[in-house]
Parts: C-alpha cells; sequence; structure tokens
DNA sequence: GCGCGCTTGGTGACAATATCACCGAAGTCT
DNA sequence: AGACTTCGGTGATATTGTCACCAAGCGCGC
C-alpha cells in the first residue's frame, strides 16, 4: 500500500506544479482502489473521472469485429489514464478497454476540475500535452512493429518486456499471442524454436529465461 | 483560392469560440500556402506553428528502420496538425513525417498563442481534446486492421476512399503499398484478382473502379 | 480416490501474405 | 535513337495465419 498523502508529489510531471494547483488536485480528488482484473473502462462503460495511477498497472487492449484481440499499451504508477478516459468520453463506441493487471491504486479527478486546471495552470497543460503525445508516438511505433516486425523479433521483446528483472515470465501462449495481435500456435511454434536453441524453457503456464543475451540480440535486431 | 477572412468560421469546432477568442486566434495567425509535395514537418524538421488546414490535404506517414513505409492518416481542410506538431515538439527524433499532397493553404498559430488559447477558452480545449481523441481512436482503428484485416478487404476499402465520388484513382501499385504497408507484388496481385473478377480495370499509373457495389461489399464484410 | 470439464499446449494441412530475384514494357530526357 | 527511370508482372520460396483436431494437466465436485 502507497502513502497517498501529496500523490501528487510522485509524478514527475506533477511535481513542479504551481503550490496552489496541487493543493486544488489534492483537495478535489478521491483516491481509489480495486483488485485485480476489473474492467475499469471499456464499452458501455465510460468513467467520469480522469485516473492517475497511484499503484499498479493497467492494461488497454482491443477486441475487434473478428473477436482478435491486441494489447495497446499499459499504464503504469505515475501516468495517467487522460487520453484513453478523453477518448471514451468523445467516442463513446469504441473497443478498447481497460483492465487493472494487479491491484490498482489511483485518484480520480473530476471531469470538471480537470478542466480548471489544464485552464489555470501551464504546468499541468505540459503535463497533460506530454502524455498525449508521448502515447501517439508510441501508437505509430506499435502500427510500425505490427505492419513490419517478424513475428519472433517481436516476441523475443514482448518476454524481456513483461519479465520486469525476473528470469520467469508467468503468462501463457494465448496471453503471449493477444499480446502481439498473433495467433496462439504461432507464439507455440516460436516459443519451441527458442526452446531447442536454448535460449528458454517453458513449463505450463511459464517461460524461464535462460539466455537472455541472445533474447536481446534478436530483440534489438532491428527494433 | 479560399477566402482566408473570419477562416475560423470555417472549423466547425472552432466557430463557436468566444468572440474575443476567435479575434484573437486571427491577429496572431499568419495565412501561408505551401505547393504540392512539399514535407511540411519531419524528422530533423520541427515546425514553430500549429497549422489549421484551410485547404489541400496533408498526409502523414512513417518510414522504419527497415525502410518499410506507411501512410498513418491524412488532414484536410477543417481539421489541425495540433497533435503532429505537438508529437515533434515533444519527441524530435521520430520517423513520422508530413507532407502536402495538394497545395495548401493554411493558418499558422505560434506556439505561445496556442497555449493562451488552451488556458482561456474552454470551447478552444474542447476542440484540441476532441482532435486528439479522435486521432488516437483512428490509430487504434488502424491497428486493428493491420493486425487482423484481410489485404483485399483492406485494398478494396482504400481505393475507395482514394476514388473521392470519381471512378478513376490515379495512383500507382507502388503508391497503394504505402497506404497499406504492404509489398508492391501483393498490391498487383490483388488487383489482377480484382481486375479478372471484373470490378476495376488497371491501366498504368490509375485504377478504374466498374463495379463498385462489389467492392463496397468486399470492403465492408467486417472493417 | 475418481470422473468431468476446462485450460493449456501440440500438430499437420493448408491459405494468405511477404520476400527475393528477376524481367519486360512504357514513359522521359537528351 | 539510346540511356535511364518508373511501372508493373512473375515464379520460387519463406513466413505467418487459419482450421481442425488431439492430448496432457489441472481444478472441482462427489
Amino acid at each position: 500500500m502507497t502513502d497517498t498523502q501529496e500523490w501528487v508529489e510522485r509524478f514527475p510531471g506533477l511535481s513542479r506544479l504551481e503550490p496552489h494547483i496541487k493543493k486544488l488536485l489534492l483537495a478535489r480528488s478521491a483516491i481509489i482502489a480495486v483488485p485485480g482484473g476489473v474492467t475499469l473502462f471499456g464499452p458501455g462503460n465510460s468513467p467520469e473521472n480522469m485516473l492517475f495511477l497511484l499503484d499498479g498497472t493497467v492494461r488497454v487492449q482491443q477486441v475487434s469485429d473478428t473477436g482478435h484481440e491486441i494489447v495497446l499499451y499499459r499504464i503504469h504508477a505515475g501516468e495517467s489514464c487522460v487520453l484513453t478516459t478523453a477518448c471514451l468520453l468523445a467516442y463513446e463506441n469504441y473497443a478498447a478497454e481497460g483492465i487493472s493487471e494487479t491491484a490498482v491504486q489511483a485518484a480520480a479527478v473530476p471531469r470538471d476540475v480537470f478542466d480548471d486546471l489544464v485552464a489555470q495552470s501551464k504546468s499541468f497543460r505540459d503535463f497533460v500535452f506530454a502524455a498525449f503525445s508521448k502515447r501517439i508516438t508510441d501508437l505509430f511505433l506499435m502500427i510500425d512493429e505490427v505492419a513490419f516486425q517478424r513475428i519472433d523479433v517481436r516476441l523475443a521483446d514482448k518476454l524481456l518486456r513483461l519479465c520486469d528483472g525476473q528470469d520467469v515470465v508467468a503468462t501463457t501462449h494465448q496471453k503471449l499471442s493477444v499480446e502481439l495481435g498473433t495467433a496462439r500456435e504461432v507464439i507455440s511454434r516460436q516459443l519451441q524454436e527458442f526452446q531447442r536453441r536454448g535460449w528458454i524453457e517453458q513449463a505450463r503456464g511459464s517461460v524461464t529465461i535462460l539466455d537472455r543475451a541472445h533474447l536481446e540480440r534478436l530483440a534489438d535486431h532491428s527494433a
């Protein structure tokens, strides 16, 4: 559990806010906590508040008409859902949803307070626009990867990002296929190839990284 | 040539601005005109101004490390480059570029004036956030298409979007492949198949639509 | 324990798309 | 005309996606 006093200080982009803006933000926000696995926002469930994540991660993914799923990005502690929320408010009927991957603690800022802050504080504006910009450039990169990058390169990269310093990634082939927007069979075959080369070891529901260096070399090959 | 007097009125999202905001916008912006085929912004060429397009279209595309190109979106008259510009300002070294597809007329708003407007006008804020939201949801859709949609469906859709009411699309196989982020050979083969079915007719540098209904049916099949 | 259903992963056949290495035809320029 | 570039066609092959299965592992009720 995180100390929620002065949570604003824990956002790199917000700690430089003008003092009275910080006070306003702290006074007009509510701390909420939700367990993992909850759909925070999605089709037919647009939230009234902008969330600032204090703890945990939120996964944003999309289900296509064809039934395919793909993970778009994650929101980590210290980031905000501004844009996803904004999108939902503007376009009610689209297919992206946000799911808490872990237990999540967040500061909820009502829409009108958010607008007030944007109007009053240059620092807050900079924070918001930087968040939008980062997200859009990341989406550009993602489009490039999905369109042009080989699946083995993308899988190696994804494993390294998901392992979070550990050597064991607790996930299934199915979940990995959703991460990359491909089919489970493709993941199974690629992991078999990685295993054959001695880079990983597989068990039901987990992948153990044995040779990080080779995976990194593959992932960096042109990403 | 467009009448540039009171250009603000021609933006659906801006016409409802408070009168003094409109005046500020008109007073502090400059009308610029550039011919077609010019790179308006791109790596190593970040503009100082936010552009509001009065006439013409701007194509935003990306070149990947692997040399592959893909068209991300277009900006039409009545829309602004806010987000692309914002991205470039925030992250100098990324690979997207904006090219005028036709002769373009635009209102250029300096960065500090833009910030002023966001601070002072609720309507302007709404316009800006709506533009961001629209773009992000469009990028979500694009990711979905690139990842999951069949190439024949995407090509049919693209032909219909490019024809602009006409029956003849003046483009090359190469350009179409960049539109969809695929290879020229793939486009050539798909167009051959469309032609074999009598849906289109090909000539060097152009595609003539013969059977719009069938193309639409293919494009709508799950898009 | 045992059977039952669900999840997870494996496999072969095949389809769709991408890549590579060419080739020739049609335009452009001098 | 000759050189050069752009445009499009083609076959061979590699990669990835789809489909239809199957079997092993796991949880759960009895």
